[in-house]
DNA sequence: GCAAATATTTAGGCTTACCGAAATCATAGG
DNA sequence: CCTATGATTTCGGTAAGCCTAAATATTTGC
């Protein structure tokens, strides 16, 4: 695998490009990829066709944007990174999941491949990080188990959170008040009723931090009925059938 | 203290500066500046502009440069931040003496204060490196150890290798070979002879893998002699009279 | 004390990555 | 089918940090 000499800006490019097709299939769009580095879209204009030079993406003009081969693999090396940063700052440093993300993004960029090796190495070689998000190995494989977005459950069924999007900090505040964690688990009681909304209950037998009282239950289903809408938040069905399996990237 | 906004060149500039006095008192002129941070001269002239604008330097054209209080503040901060990361990698990575430099060189420039703090912790707040260089506190003190140049030592005298420069991992893995680290007991036993030499005897009492031969002593010898000189490898006096001790910084 | 050698700064340019404004393309509604 | 609207790209500019070459200041040797 030939490395492109690449700038920490190509680097957050190729990752922006992959993280939003992780969760789904539609391929990003010039504006969505400013708005989500916060740049113009002008400086994506530019840039695209400097990764198309650089052969990471595959783009015709007024189209959306594609990893090439080589893209997604340098993609999934700074995922690999990140996630790996981030569990290493949990476990050895005595982070909490709400600080991990903005650190991770810094020294994503500035660390070695023997450094991530020695990381990888000394935390037993993890596949999942702090949030439950998989960690491709150093070949770009992931491993992981078949989850679905929150709203996809049935009423009635059981689930386990396994995975919360790292990027709100303050989200991440908000579900350890309520005692919500990564492997809460949760059973959905009710529908969206008036267009919005998903009722959940929580299941805290093993938790004695959770919600003091309904208004809290409640309010842990607003969040997770909207961050489980937007892919920021899946779980791993427990109880009921078999739903679709989310794509497996590589 | 307040911080000025600084970019990784700023700081690389502050950093090579303070290094330039941190052994001797001559302060550092454009042109050695240069020549450490492999720049061109003219690139000097600008930076030190803009560190004066800064409040960083003194400096009056063609004179030599100065670190101003905040300026010190600065580079001591990040030589806490190198020595802190190199110790780290050492014992918590497994990273050898001679690998660790420009990794940290690296990082120095990407982790936030927090994660210093943390890494501090988790080593006991480490006042020395892996090299044997002092490690300033968090308020930018330094705790150290009276050393001198090799070549400050008085034949018959013995000392302790107090502190190996870490700019040139070639070096440390030469050592290494002859087994000469960090700590280990020489005694000088000659003299400089046709100009240029200082011949040392290896005291290896607690060392199984030093030099097997006599040319291996000669060849120490010689390298310890070059690095001595130039205040790249300094020592711990254990016998005789007493010496000048190195400027303390701050 | 002055000319030659050396050190330093200034001048003009380059690259990366960004911006706002203007031009161009694509598509949805009538 | 054809125009209005929105999405995308192109165009001219900026800032940081670097470069080479030219100009200027300092130091050294005689």
């Amino acid at each position: 695998m030939k490395q492109t000499a690449t700038s920490s800006s190509i680097e957050d490019y190729v990752k922006v490009i992959y993280a939003f097709t992780e969760w789904q299939d539609k391929p990003i769009t010039s504006s969505v990829l400013a708005t989500r580095l916060g740049v113009a879209n002008s400086s994506v204009s530019e840039m695209v066709r400097k990764l198309k030079d650089l052969g990471l993406v595959d783009h015709e003009p007024y189209s959306p944007i594609h990893l090439t081969a080589e893209g997604l693999s340098l993609a999934l090396s700074m995922v690999r990174r990140h996630r790996l940063l981030e569990t290493y700052l949990v476990q050895e440093l005595g982070y909490t999941w709400d600080e991990v993300h903005d650190e991770a993004e810094q020294l994503e960029h500035a660390v070695s491949d023997h450094f991530i090796e020695r990381m990888s190495a000394k935390l037993g070689h993890p596949v999942r990080d702090p949030h439950g998000d998989p960690i491709p190995d150093a070949h770009g494989n992931i491993t992981m188990a078949p989850s679905h977005r929150l709203d996809e459950l049935d009423p009635g069924h059981t689930g386990r959170i396994s995975r919360i999007s790292d990027h709100d900090p303050e989200l991440l505040r908000h579900l350890e008040s309520l005692g919500i964690g990564l492997d809460t688990q949760l059973t959905v009681v009710g529908r969206p009723r008036f267009g919005a909304g998903l009722q959940v209950r929580l299941d805290l037998s093993e938790n004695d931090a959770g919600p003091q009282t309904l208004g809290d239950e409640v309010a842990a289903s607003l969040w997770l009925a909207s961050v489980g809408r937007h892919a920021d938040c899946t779980v791993q069905e427990l109880t009921g059938g078999s739903l679709m399996s989310p794509h497996s990237a590589q």
